[in-house]
RNA sequence: UGCCCUGUAGCUCAAUUGGCAGAGCGCCUGGCUCUGGACCAGGAGGUUCCAGGUUCGAAUCCUGGCGGGGCAACCA
């Protein structure tokens, strides 16, 4: 099966060559989450990776619970899991497996280590065994339980699983090697003694495996061919091959890491998420803040947002921090063409329009739909003299560019009337109370004909009835940190202001009619939905999904804004050791030639030798950067050639007879065959094409088939000379000379364009 | 100061494996519009971390350096 979609990234790049290559039949991945807290928009990452990836390749995804340690682990958080994980949309089918089923089979292969000498109990305490293990830059050093014979440790093994043993009292380790530079391969536990109960398998168990030992071995359990997981545990796959290659597995899984997704202003650690939870800084594990799972659903975000947001993220090895603004576009995006427009009006301001009957009233039919969306529908909207609008869409000394209602100025309520505002009435304080307008008659929506209509409003706002709309509370969500990296505390770091709560909004009376979870724009405001926690409350609670994309307080905020320079780091050398010194000095090589040689074992003496007969500054060139890189893992003597037949090579280049393009082909050839530098240069020579009218005539082909880019060129985009040059280069089958095709090159180009 | 991973536009990522440095988001300008939305068109923004080297040609290969992240839990 190969993939459909077009996106490649290394995950894919290796997917596709164990596919080619036959390693495996079909691929099998899996999500391990622990359940030991709620899934957030990082998980939604990892399962839109590993589920989009068995339904890309026609594989499959396994479900598996990591659930080794039963101290924090908790059915509670397996039952969110799941419901989450199938609110995105994901189907595991019966694939759904748990780490602690394993724990028998854990067991005997542990045991198998044992017998083979690769595992040993530990007595030792906690302490000694830390203290023991050294740190990154010192060795650690060995247990005095360390060779202890496979019969006793086994016997205390099974001593520790009948608990004989109390917590902490011995531990079952790895046997690898304590001075290993990666610290995870200093003998690194397998079991520990836990006489916990477990949510799963209650008292069965008094000792737990740990992560290391548990997890490559329930991918082998399950046949996962490709386990995927992040940056942090990369130090990790040296001892996941390890326990593999002592099992003798096969065929095995291979781990690969990549990336966590993080996100600015965002908080992704379980432990601070479960602060805030704790602390009642949010409503639960589901406030609409949170960057859970449960929290994005409550907000309102629809699962395809974020599977097309963790998509669009693309997946690599690098760190990086995302801005929420490309979540907050996906989001959009995906509510815009789902989200009827209705009007709600978050901060009233009352306006009375002064030349409508007291007891006006009228129903306005209006669209749904704005006309760029393909869909149909209406509601009525009711209207009378008296109405509501936006407190800040009025102001009496209007910034520049204010497209809104101002004094003496005239604005379109939407799909209503023109109004224009005659007189304002402040308090005592001077905050403007009421609004008098008068309705500019004859300018209603749509009759385009009548002269009121053709008067230009500033903008046009949105508007509910004052007595006919209805009251309802709107929530607005802010991020949950002011910073955008959280450097210290936490509480530090919180947004006072993640919610602001407009408790006297009115809505237009149309939503009576719709289900309680309808997805609204609230026209100029927002996208918004009834928070699901409070569906039976009245007053009506809404959510606001996300803001609308608002370029009325960019130019502001924003324009001004220069990005600093960065610092560019200067470079500088390293000391020498005396060793090498004394190579640089003797060989007389550059630092950069002469190191490059250095460090390849056996490759000082074939510089030597090939040296005695050529010069020695082109045999150090020829060797550091055309031979040695050629090499790959092979070792200079299975060689099919010799430091005299590199020498020879060498001088026919040194002395003219051939070209450097000519040298790299019989380089290329020698690495393969064992014949004489002189014969395969004939050879070379023969078949490269210099011949000047060919070579024009290749040229002319591709310069007609790609005449749109030599207008380009012409234009000014001398860089395309490299392109022709490569793509002659192509069709000859890279026989041509490239430096009489490059000189060739240059003279047509000048030739056309001038 | 060890081992592993990693540096391309403000952010997130591409670049057919040595041949045009691009895209989306963000930003700016204009158009359209009865949403300061959406849509359409255009623009700015680059020492491809730095310094050398190899090559007709380097983001890509070689050498050295600098920066960022991870690893020393009886957590995962």
């Amino acid at each position: 099966m190969t993939p459909s979609s077009a996106i490649n990234d290394f995950i894919r790049t290796i997917i596709n060559r164990d596919l080619e290559a036959g390693t495996h039949p079909r691929i099998v991945v899996r999500f391990p989450p622990e359940p030991n807290g709620f899934l957030h928009i990082g998980h939604a990452k990892s399962s839109t990776l590993n589920f989009g990836l068995a339904a890309e390749y026609g594989g499959q995804c396994h479900l598996r619970f990591d659930d080794t340690n039963p101290e924090t682990e908790d059915l509670q958080y397996v039952d969110a899991i799941k419901r989450d994980l199938r609110w995105l949309g994901f189907d595991w089918g019966e694939h759904e497996y748990y780490a602690s089923d394993y724990f028998e089979t854990l067991y005997e292969w542990a045991c198998r280590l044992i017998r083979k000498g690769l595992a040993y109990v530990d007595d030792s305490s906690e302490n000694v065994i830390r203290s023991m293990r050294g740190t990154v830059t010192s060795p650690g050093s060995h247990s005095i339980y360390r060779d202890r014979p496979p019969e006793e440790n086994l016997e205390r093994f099974e001593a520790m699983r009948l608990g004989q043993f109390h917590d902490g009292a011995c531990v079952l380790r790895a046997k690898i090697d304590m001075v290993h530079p990666n610290m995870k391969m200093r003998d690194p536990l397998m079991y520990r003694v836990r006489h916990a109960t477990h949510y799963r398998r209650g008292d069965q168990w008094c000792i737990y495996p740990f992560y290391d030992w548990a997890h490559g071995q329930s991918d082998a359990i399950e046949g996962v061919t490709h386990s995927i997981c992040t940056l942090e545990f990369s130090t990790n796959r040296v001892l996941y091959d390890w326990y593999l290659d002592a099992l003798d597995i096969n065929p095995r899984p291979r781990q690969y890491e990549f990336a966590r997704m993080n996100m600015e202003y965002t908080v992704t650690s379980k432990r601070k998420l479960l602060n805030l939870v704790n602390e009642h800084v949010v409503d639960g594990w589901s406030d609409p803040r949170m960057p859970t799972l449960a929290g994005l659903r409550r907000r309102g975000i629809r699962p395809e947002a974020i599977r097309i947001f963790c998509e669009s993220v693309g997946t690599t090895k690098v760190d990086s921090t995302h801005d929420p603004a490309l979540f907050e576009y996906c989001i959009r995006d995906n509510l815009n063409q789902h989200a009827p427009r209705i009007h709600c009006v978050q901060d009233p301001l009352p306006v009375t329009l002064t030349n409508l009957p007291e007891d006006h009233e009228e129903d306005i039919e209006a669209p749904y739909w704005p006309h760029d969306i393909a869909k149909e529908g209406t509601r009525s909207l009711p209207f009378s003299n008296e109405i509501l609008i936006e407190r800040n869409d009025f102001s009496e000394d209007p910034p520049k560019g204010f497209r809104r209602l101002t004094p003496g100025g005239i604005v379109r309520l939407r799909h209503a009337y023109i109004v224009r505002c005659t007189h304002v009435e402040k308090n005592e304080h001077g905050k403007v109370m009421h609004l008098y307008c008068e309705l500019l008659k004859g300018s209603r929506s749509g009759s385009d004909s009548s002269p009121a209509s053709q008067q230009k409003p500033q903008g046009t706002i949105h508007w509910v009835d004052a007595r006919r709309s209805l009251p309802v509370i709107a929530r607005e969500y802010h991020h949950l940190l002011s910073v955008p990296v959280l450097e210290d505390e936490l509480w530090a770091g919180l947004n006072p202001s993640s919610l602001i709560e407009y408790s006297h909004a009115r809505i237009e009376p149309s939503i009576v009619e719709d289900s309680p979870n309808q997805r609204y724009q609230f026209v100029r405001l927002g996208y918004y939905w009834r928070d699901p926690k409070f569906i039976e409350t009245s007053p009506p609670i809404f959510n606001r999904i996300v803001s609308l994309r608002d370029s009325s307080t960019r130019t502001k905020s924003k324009s001004t804004a220069v990005a600093p320079k960065k610092d560019k780091p200067r470079s500088a050398q390293r000391a020498l050791t005396p060793d090498e010194k004394q190579w640089l000095q003797r060989s007389g090589l550059s630092a950069a030639t002469g190191l490059a040689i250095y460090q390849i074992p056996g490759a000082q003496a074939f510089f030597e030798d090939a040296s005695e007969s050529a010069p020695s500054a082109s045999v150090g060139n020829w060797m550091a950067n055309q031979l040695l890189p050629a090499l790959g893992d092979r070792p200079l003597s299975e060689l099919p050639f010799g430091p005299n037949e590199f020498s020879q090579l060498v001088q026919l280049f040194d002395c003219g007879v051939a070209s450097s393009h000519e040298t790299r082909e019989v380089l290329k050839l020698m690495l393969t065959t064992d014949e004489s530098p002189t014969e395969l240069l004939a050879r070379v020579q023969d078949s490269i094409l210099s011949d000047p009218e060919a070579l024009r005539k290749m040229i002319a082909d591709v310069l007609l088939e790609y005449s749109d880019r030599v207008q380009a060129y012409a234009a000014g985009k001398v860089g395309l000379k490299g392109f022709f040059v490569g793509q002659v280069m192509k069709r000859s089958h890279g026989k041509a000379n490239p430096k009489q095709v490059q000189e060739l090159v240059s003279e047509e180009l000048a030739r056309i364009t001038s």
